[in-house]
DNA sequence: GGGCTACTTGACGGACCGGTCAACTATCAG
DNA sequence: CTGATAGTTGACCGGTCCGTCAAGTAGCCC
């Protein structure tokens, strides 16, 4: 193996930051390049093209996410009598990701949006191959919310008439929009994890 | 008054079209005014620039908006004693929006996004006057909603451990979040009203 | 050392971007 | 008929877009 380069890693590194403080297309592989100390030229040994470099963006935002989410779970206590306790696990996912965007509240002075939704709402009807992309990143969320659902509903913790099965798309739909509000009207993140509990509580059975 | 013309006027509805399936920035000035049989220097006399014209596409989707939540409301029946059925009015509003979808899924072939949402996590980082418009429209919509949330509250049909004042941020954002999810996913638009109507009523008390 | 290969470099290309402009034309009021 | 004005036209601008390429260089194995 010759010549070794962390080149790549630094691409994928700012790329994630200027798509995220910024949008998909607004920066260009100029800009990409300048922001990691890379050639113009060097980009293309590594990417065949701008949209390959999303995709390992993407790649990059959801092992992180779903590393927090497995920690998350993890931590929280188990119910007594030892069985999972799927509402405190639902509220630490909510909390999770409520912290993950304070993380870039703080690093970037402003809420700047979820990664995938951004990514999603720019790039759907662009470019089918990030947008499928994105959508399997979509549905692993809810398949993760899925599963204590179905333990919810098996523990009879659910209310009357909710549907189990549309709750993680409920979710996920209002973590991205409560994160779209709070992009678009500069507002903090602590009402994005507020709302997430109030949602999940509502769901639930009273003093569940 | 010398000479009149509707160029304007097509400018804006094609532009909401092309807004709408593709993305702002992926249509340029040219293909505006070709698909609005437009030349190129008459699109600058109406409007200063692309951002302009995007500000009149925001506003006429807000007033279409303004003018078909009016009639939800207004068409539902009082409640016995007629007082205003707050719940009702809520559900009657989920039920417009998903209309309005519904619409554009059966013009366009598939989900194409909210012409607010989609516009907001474009732009709302790029362009900050068309960020705090589109604030304004979103401010507006919970607004509405608000005040049906606040009768509710008076009513005593929201359950216990309720925000009434974080409630219509809720329902905006559920919407928002789960039309990008149908976006993304290229599934219908059936499954927004429902988890609208869920959400609505797990935030009721039961039987509300 | 030689040779293979990962990596680097910067100039280049053609397309397109949003926006400007000066000349022109149709319509109206008088 | 005249003059004012709203609207039209298409060439043109500098800048940027993504991607290509041929030539060069640094590191590792042998």
């Amino acid at each position: 193996m010759p010549r070794t380069s962390d080149a790549r890693e630094r691409l994928v590194r700012s790329a994630a930051r200027l798509f995220l403080t910024r949008s998909y297309q607004s920066v260009g592989v100029e800009e990409l390049c300048s922001a990691a100390d890379v050639r113009r030229g060097s980009f293309y040994h590594f990417f065949p093209g701008k949209s390959d470099l999303a995709k390992a963006v993407i790649d990059r935002h959801a092992a992180a996410l779903w590393a927090r989410l497995d920690e998350a779970t993890a931590v929280t206590a188990p119910a007594p009598g030892g069985a999972v306790d799927a509402a405190a696990h639902l509220h630490a996912m909510a909390d999770a990701v409520g912290e993950i965007q304070t993380g870039f509240e703080a690093r970037f002075g402003r809420v700047v949006g979820c990664p995938f939704g951004n990514l999603a709402a720019e790039l759907a009807t662009t470019d089918d191959v990030l947008r499928e992309h994105l959508a399997a990143v979509f549905a692993e969320w809810e398949r993760r919310l899925a599963v204590l659902c179905r333990v919810a509903a098996d523990q009879g913790v659910l209310r009357d008439g909710v549907d189990p099965g549309l709750l993680p798309k409920i979710l996920v739909a209002q973590f991205q929009g409560m994160i779209l509000l709070a992009k678009t009207g500069r507002s903090d993140a602590s009402q994005i994890p507020r709302a997430l509990h109030q949602v999940i509580a509502a769901n639930l059975r009273e003093g569940a």
